[in-house]
DNA sequence: CGGAGTATTGAGGCGCTTCAAAGGCGGTGG
DNA sequence: CCACCGCCTTTGAAGCGCCTCAATACTCCG
């Protein structure tokens, strides 16, 4: 196994602690799951949409997304998965969740048997507890994405966004809160804020310029984190991200 | 136990059986439960936001509604919950859930203490395994709603909320998909479909005009359910609902 | 019969979309 | 190594959908 996928794992079992108290033999039987790596390019599908899938996917480097079509062809990003994350452990419960999985940039995937993730769910209440509640903070996190989407302007929406994508990056490891390289176009951007790429671009420059965001490439930086966290009504509550050492501003 | 709160627990039990196979003792237990029957006015909030509240809310009469509301006083609703379902079974595996529960009609409901469903659950991986299915039926209804909300203009959105609505209603008795009662205000709809008062009036008037939908005070009439469907591009899957006896169209 | 909440309709404004076109940037092949 | 090509980014102009403000009618209930 690649080291980020060993690392993902790892992350992935370290946050599950973090929701339920875990044996040291629940541990071992987690990270002795069967894993196959895999390597897919950006854009591509990982998962269709409705189709069966018997794996679940852990992100160990890159960004999936999960999405829903229409027919017109518009799509509705509806979560975007940093590594240390398995993107899809509701498909575990439900198997026809219905919506598909892609990777937005290009990605390492580490392939999940699903038969063995209900195995281990069955032979410990405790780690079936954890992906429930695991689960149930993806729901949170997609209300919240819903309010916004509902609720918000443009700016709002997307200040929202870059919050939350930090943050979660942060917790995982990969940059912090106020610097991180967020390697999506603004057609996928949009396609997650429900905006189109053109007006992203407007919004994204209206925000560099009263000076909340830097960007530069994909790389995005924060100077002022309480003020875009102002401007999103930003309360990170609902992540139950528990910090490592730090409380956090 | 009144007999409403009676019948809405063996809807919900009902429910969890299509979705995990569970022993007679399971249902046993889940219909041993204690229940306190309340009553509960419209418009009044039955878990504040950010409230914690040990017990789960089934829904007995009525209709309730999950909301998120932002610092400006606008509030999103991001579910609506028919007689038979539990609105906030997502509560009992993560405590502090963030959004509110309130009363959308005069309502009784039954309350359900969490630590008894956490026994009930930690006692048998059948039932565990049912609630974490529900719960994520729940989060696949959420995500096909901030497609709406994201991707769709206000008669789609509306047309996908009757038709939602409409056929839940069916499944849990309250009526047929293309007759039933919706005692919501038009402000509520709007809260829940992202619109204004006055444009949820415009809109349902538009869907009147063209035939696919009457109003007689709060009552609904489909007369052509095929075509709403077809507006609303609505496909029932992601609801997972079992249909009793026949298969629909 | 009065009052409050709800429904309905009109007029005007703003934000995002659509359509269009030019400039940057990286990757690929000659 | 450079020239080219496709994708992404950026900017402009015009249109449409939903919002805001405002006023009137309806309906239930005391």
């Amino acid at each position: 196994m690649h080291l980020s996928a060993a690392s993902a794992l790892q992350t992935f079992v370290a946050r599950l602690q973090t929701l339920s108290p875990l044996s040291a033999d629940d541990v071992a039987a987690l990270e002795g799951l069967d894993a196959r790596v895999a390597h897919v390019r950006s854009n591509a599908d990982i998962v269709g949409a409705g189709a069966h899938f018997e794996h679940a996917v852990l992100v160990a480097t890159g960004l999936v997304g999960r999405y829903l079509q229409l027919a017109n062809g518009e799509r509705q990003i509806t979560a975007i998965h940093v590594p240390g994350e398995i993107a899809d452990l509701h498909r575990v419960a439900t198997p026809n969740a219905g919506s598909a999985l892609q990777a937005l940039t290009n990605a390492t995937i580490v392939l999940v048997s699903g038969k063995e993730l209900r195995e281990v769910a069955a032979g410990s209440a405790r780690i079936l507890q954890a992906f429930w509640t695991y689960s149930a903070i993806d729901a949170a996190v997609l209300s919240r994405w819903a309010v916004n989407l509902a609720r918000c302007g443009a700016k709002v929406r997307m200040a929202h966004l870059l919050c939350e994508i930090g943050l979660r990056m942060e917790a995982s490891g990969q940059g912090m809160r106020a610097e991180f390289l967020l390697e999506l176009t603004q057609g996928q951007l949009g396609d997650a804020l429900g905006l189109t790429p053109v007006h992203v671009n407007r919004t994204l420059k209206a925000l560099r310029q009263i000076g909340v965001v830097e960007v530069d490439g994909r790389i995005y930086r924060i100077p002022d984190w309480p003020r875009l966290a102002a401007i999103a009504e930003f309360d990170p509550d609902y992540l139950q991200i528990v910090p490592p050492a730090e409380v956090a501003a």
